[in-house]
DNA sequence: AGTATGACAGTCA
DNA sequence: CTGACTGCCATAC
């Protein structure tokens, strides 16, 4: 393959530092990065990052703290039912108490 | 080099 | 409030 590492590489490594029990969004990763447009670009890496089993996909969500890409994980529920057993509640694709299980990277990784 | 795609975000109707 | 389109950035073909 050719050396598409760069932007996907970063965003494997945020998404590798979200601790248990949070989740983060595409538009805070892609604003780490320094691109906040491309918060397009975080959801085709996660994708990519099957490849990467070491990346915890499912605890990235949209804005709205819905599972945009569940369905992309396993074809089921199984992206629900991971975030389910790190005590995050889920209710019809969407986080329940997002804002706190929200990790801001721009917090966490900077203000460290 | 150009076109098409992508798990989004934001704005307009 | 809900639905649809455009915009933006980067990668793949």
């Amino acid at each position: 393959m050719m050396k598409e590492e760069g932007f996907f590489e970063k965003v494997y490594e945020i998404v590798r530092q979200i601790p248990y029990g949070r989740v983060t969004t595409y538009g805070v990763i892609a604003n780490f990065l320094g691109t906040p447009r491309s918060a397009r670009m975080v959801g085709w890496a996660l994708n990519n990052s099957g490849m990467d089993n070491s990346v915890p996909a499912h605890r990235v969500v949209n804005k709205n703290g819905i599972l945009t890409g569940k369905h992309y994980f396993n074809g089921t529920n199984l992206m629900q039912q991971l975030l389910e057993n790190e005590d995050i509640k889920v209710e019809d694709n969407q986080i329940i108490d997002f804002e706190n299980k929200f990790w801001n990277p721009l917090k966490e990784l900077d203000s460290q």
